[in-house]
RNA sequence: GCCAGCGUAGCUCAGUGGUAGAGCAGCUGAUUCGUAAUCAGCAGGUCAAGGGUUCAACCCCCUUCGCUGGCUCCA
């Protein structure tokens, strides 16, 4: 065999063997990126390649060790469930899972069973095969092996597609690209996860198959870290802290999705709410409000009844239809509509804190994230096209802000026209063209989303993260040159003639209640002090300073901090615990020595302590706001 | 809405075909204490709801409601 010459990992080597294996002796190494395709170990090796090896500890390297660990647990389900026909069997961000139609359910046990036969699976260390085979052979090989899905998947394929690759390991065959680890002992730290069901194809028209969800990593310790970060995160969900803190709670004779906020909570949300209608009106938005429930008419006129309607709750009042608002622009747009408007008068900027209804489905509802009654912090922009995009622009500025304030890191996604939807293909173009350069203008970063926009104009989307990875939507810019149409509006503009305004629809937070879901979860519950329901709690150590203690209470009442007072008769330690328990920032603790001074003993939540004047510390609490 | 699992005291959880237990919280009393739990006593549950099987059901079966994890959908 002639000399070859490649790069591999940028510098020049001759080997003189055949394939990537031959090159790599390195263990840690899973795959390889040949001139940038991701190929397995087992590939030949030409002249002149550049070779960039891929380890199992880099991102590519884990996803396909995750690929393949769903390999192995497909595998392994098909010795122990031979009835069980595989579908899909993909990575996921952390993790993987695999599909199988199968008519019984798998159970808990059989999960354990299924980890135990893919150890040793593992042990036997069969290497991963790669075939090429040509699309009709691959067909009637399916069909041969009962896997229906498999066959369905080859027949769907484009039809330029001639030939396909399977992949082998011991027993098990399986469409499927690639690439994957050199044989089934790379596989040293997995775990099953959880059975769930999910459409064939992701349809719900579809038959319901059985995921199997799992996760791996390169080495064990990562995998620990793994499951204990998701023990960690269960001691943050919000559902917990909400109840452990007193800030909301459920009702089942109230309904599901319906959110009660106790005294804490209200608490809360009076700051968040005090916060936006104070950045709000500092930028030149007008607050109003409407009412819950509007006549059927309008939402025939805005186009919700035909899509919308599955989503919305309705109520009869003196023989009338009546809609129950699952969206605040209408009467916004009535407001606009209340007089002529003049090309001077816009950009017009309407803010309410909106509580809107809609029927969410049962199997949707979690928490505060995802409720049936929520609290928008809405607003609609009337302007001119020509301020189209300065508008949009100055809607993301405030985005960075409030999620700075409140350190949120974030992703954003443009969303396109989806098939059920109103307005001219022209209108679509142009809305969801300013979205995109405005972001472009401001240099961020977005991914889009096909077919995802609201049924009345595109949108940019603004996603956070709750304490396992999930992610919500907070913030909402949504284009709309459909309801100024169907609801004719108009203003005049400098030449005397009628004009249609474009209609901006925007949240920032969202909705109110999913904000504070993921900001629970955000802070595991430690708010910070300008946000904290209780800011301080004032303890007394024996009963000698509860006249003393009472009257620190009261000069903190007075400077409007969120106080609490403990003149229980119980130990010092005990009072703090509690105080912790319920993450107060502050505990503010007087006995003999501070009664005689005349200051305050401040244990903050980290333990430090310090001794200071009432005054000071009322400084130190409203040092917290955030300036806006 | 679909698939699977779950529902026992305010909370966290034991429990068995022969009619229910712990810790914390609560209440009462004692203790007056310096930065994460003082001690003792008391009280608290139609075992989610409805129906069925059984001599007997919290336990087995069915239905409904709710919750959890996913899927679909969505702020």
């Amino acid at each position: 065999m002639p000399d070859i010459t490649v790069t591999l990992d940028g510098k020049p080597v001759s080997l003189d063997g055949s394939t990537l294996r031959d090159l790599i002796t390195d263990a840690r190494v899973v795959a390889a990126r040949v001139d940038g395709a991701l190929v397995d170990l087992s590939s030949p090796v030409a002249g002149g390649q550049s070779i960039v090896t891929v380890k199992a500890d880099s991102a590519d390297g884990v996803q396909i060790l995750r690929h393949s660990a769903s390999h192995v647990m497909a595998e392994a389900v098909k010795i122990l469930f031979p009835d069980a026909r595989p579908t899909i069997g993909p990575a996921t961000d952390d993790g993987f899972y695999y599909d199988f139609d199968r008519d019984e359910p798998f159970s808990s046990e059989d999960l354990a069973k299924i980890e135990e036969k893919m150890n040793e699976l593992v042990g036997q260390d069969a290497p991963f095969v790669r075939k090429e085979m040509g699309r009709t052979e691959a067909k009637a090989f399916f069909e041969q092996r009962g896997e229906p899905y498999k066959v369905e998947i080859i027949g769907d394929l484009p039809d330029d597609v001639e030939t396909v690759s399977l992949y082998e390991q011991g027993s098990f065959v399986d469409l499927c690209r690639g690439p994957h680890v050199p044989a089934t002992g790379y596989l040293k730290a997995f775990k099953l996860l959880s059975v769930a069901g999910a459409y064939w194809r992701g349809d719900e028209r579809n038959r319901m198959l059985q995921r199997i969800y799992g996760t791996a990593f390169p080495v064990p310790k990562d995998l620990r870290a793994y499951l204990t970060f998701l023990e960690e995160a269960k001691k943050r969900d919000h559902r917990k802290l909400g109840r452990e803190l007193e800030l909301f709670m459920f009702s089942e004779d109230l309904g599901p999705g319906m959110v009660i906020y106790m005294p804490k909570g209200g608490r809360l949300r009076t700051i968040l709410e005090d916060f936006e209608k104070k950045i709000h009106f500092k930028r030149g938005y007008d607050i109003v409000y409407g009412p819950s429930i509007l006549r059927g008419r309008m939402w025939e006129i805005s186009g919700h009844m035909d899509n919308y309607k599955e989503n919305m709750y309705f109520t009869e009042v003196d023989g009338q239809v009546y809609g129950i608002k699952p969206m605040n622009c209408l009467s916004h747009i009535l407001i606009y509509k209340s007089k002529v408007r003049s090309y001077r008068d816009l950009p017009l900027r309407y803010f309410e804190l909106g509580n809107v209804t809609r029927h969410e489905k049962s199997g949707v509802i979690h928490g505060l994230l995802r409720t049936r009654q929520f609290t928008q912090d809405d607003a609609h922009i009337f302007c001119r096209p020509d301020q189209l995009i300065e508008e949009i622009t100055s809607i993301i500025d405030l985005v960075e802000e409030v999620m700075a304030v409140f350190g949120f890191e974030y992703t954003m996604e443009i969303s396109t026209r989806p098939e059920k939807s109103i307005g001219s293909d022209a209108d679509w173009e142009m809305a969801t063209r300013a979205l995109i350069d405005s972001l472009d203008k401001k240099g961020l970063p977005y991914d889009i989303n096909e077919g995802d926009g609201a049924f009345y104009g595109p949108k940019i989307d603004v996603k956070i993260k709750d304490a396992i990875g999930r992610q919500w939507q907070c913030a909402t810019i949504q284009c709309d040159f459909s309801l100024p149409e169907r609801f004719d509006t108009h203003y005049i503009g400098s030449d005397g003639e009628k004009h249609r305004p474009v209609m901006l629809h925007r949240v920032i937070l969202g909705s109110i209640e999913r904000f504070i879901g993921v900001l629970i979860e955000h802070f595991a519950g430690a708010f910070p002090v300008w946000l904290s329901p209780v800011q301080a709690v004032v303890m007394n150590i024996t009963d000698a300073q509860a006249e003393y203690a009472a009257s620190v209470a009261e000069a903190l009442k007075a400077a409007e901090v969120r106080m609490e007072i403990d003149l229980r008769n119980e130990k010092i330690g005990f009072k703090i615990r509690e105080a912790r328990v319920q993450k107060v920032p502050y505990m503010v603790v007087v006995g003999d020595r501070e009664k005689e001074d005349g200051t305050v003993s401040i244990r903050e939540r980290d333990g430090q302590q310090q001794t200071m004047r009432v005054d000071e510390f009322i400084a130190l609490v409203k040092s917290s706001d955030p300036v806006i």
